[in-house]
RNA sequence: UCCCUAGUAGCUCAGUUGGUUAGAGCGGCGGACUGUUAAUCCGUAGGUCGUAGGUUCAAGUCCUACCUGGGGAG
């Protein structure tokens, strides 16, 4: 996997690059939608790549483990041929469910042990076996097994769970080295940075992962309750440590606003699930601000839902779209997510030309402001 | 005309042998959501308990009359 930077602008760490994956390449800065279940919740593959331009989708290896299975997956030669979205994927490794699934799961050394929240049957995640679920279902690129520590972790436990997270770490690649890809293309196996909110175990945990001669490296365990500030303050930790020439990418981030100031740090890859849950639910992101569809105000107004929306779905009525979202019509979920998508999609893509010319800085202040407003 | 039955929040209904400031679901209004256990969750505003009397320390609850809906008899 190739990573090509091919602009920086002077005054932040934002930079514009092309990463080379077996199935295309993807710009960054570059957002990923969210496809747990194999599927970006409501929205078609067609509409992912001709309308959302979306350039690489993730799906998640604790879900598709369980359902449908590595076999069914494998059946079908893959993920990509499963789902029919014939562009690069990532899938993550099921260290956040873990991390989720709270009571219902139990760490040791050798892995995770947890129940299944559809039949509470019991499972063991190991490093070795969640390479092994990755291969069969064959993302072009899979991140390694972690512990994703709550953002109040004091520092003893943040720290014993950064040494079996990096224990693990050396575990999955040697997993990975003794496997091959199963469909004929390569995969590319991310480490995660973890440390919770201490610089100094964030410090150690970077440079950690440089021991490992990787395609990209993630930076994890953010966006898990600690301050907004807090964030930002360790991805500017670990990003100094990073190496420049392989892509950062900064696991389950974030806000329109969070994702433009972790640019601006240097961060070249995030994923949400924020534009489809937060769309299915009824708030909207759009370059003017935050709309929640549903209150009264939209009633009757009949304009469209984003004027300068460059999704199909736009052309909506606001008006018509809080009817749907209050009717609980799945078409107003859908054309929720899709307008959300399209517009993070958008403001990676700006983000990408404002670096490229060399005002990103300048953009990105204005954009911070008038994203923050709520309408 | 008589008998039976029901009337409690916008809707559908709970409400114990009478016993604190009458509840729920849905709907309304508002909020939350960050590597999806989420078409989810949380909050909040709405009621002279059909009307008028009576019994009682105390009535949504018991008694009487009337009003309205439903059913039955003639």
């Amino acid at each position: 996997m190739k990573f090509n930077l091919f602009a920086t602008e002077n005054g932040t760490k934002a930079r514009a690059g092309i990463l080379s994956t077996g199935h295309g390449q993807i710009e960054t800065p570059i957002f990923m939608p969210v496809g747990t279940a194999g599927s970006v919740k409501g929205i078609h593959a067609r509409d992912l790549k001709d309308d959302i331009q979306a350039q690489i989708i993730l799906g998640n290896t604790y879900h598709l483990y369980l359902r449908p299975g590595t076999a069914v997956i494998e059946a079908a030669g893959g993920l990509h041929k499963f789902n029919r979205w014939d562009g690069p994927i990532l899938t993550d490794s099921g260290g956040y469910q873990v991390f989720s699934l709270g009571d219902i799961r139990k760490l040791s050394e050798e892995g995770a042990r947890f129940q299944s929240h559809i039949d509470g049957s019991y499972h063991l995640f190991t490093p070795e076996n969640v390479i092994d679920i990755q291969r069969s279902i064959g993302a072009d690129i899979v991140m390694a097994f972690d512990e994703c520590t709550p953002g109040d972790a004091d520092f003893d436990y943040a720290k014993k769970s950064l040494e079996l997270t990096q224990r693990w770490l050396d575990r999955c690649f040697e997993q990975f080295e003794r496997t091959q890809p199963k469909y004929g293309y390569p995969q590319s196996l991310f480490p995660i940075v973890q440390g919770n909110t201490f610089p100094a175990l964030r410090k150690q945990a970077a440079i950690h992962v440089k021991t490992i001669e990787a395609d990209g490296y993630a930076i994890g365990g953010l966006s898990v309750g600690e301050p907004e500030k807090v964030m930002y303050e360790m991805t500017e930790v670990v990003n100094a440590e990073l190496p420049e020439n392989k892509p950062r990418y900064l696991m389950g981030v974030g806000t329109p606003v969070n994702i433009l100031e972790s640019i601006d740090r240097g961060v070249d890859m995030f994923d949400c699930v924020m534009p489809t849950r937060n769309g299915r639910n009824g708030m909207l992101f759009t370059a003017e601000g935050i709309m929640n569809i549903r209150n009264k105000k939209w009633e009757n107004d009949h304009s469209p839902i984003d004027e300068n929306g460059n999704s199909f779905v736009d052309f909506y009525s606001k008006a018509y779209l809080r009817h749907l979202i209050i009717s609980n019509e799945m078409l107003g979920a859908q054309i929720a997510s899709q307008h959300n998508l399209a517009f993070y999609l958008w403001l990676v893509k700006t983000a990408r030309q404002k670096i490229t010319e060399g005002n990103f800085k300048s953009w990105k202040n204005d954009m911070v402001q008038q994203l923050n407003t709520r309408l």
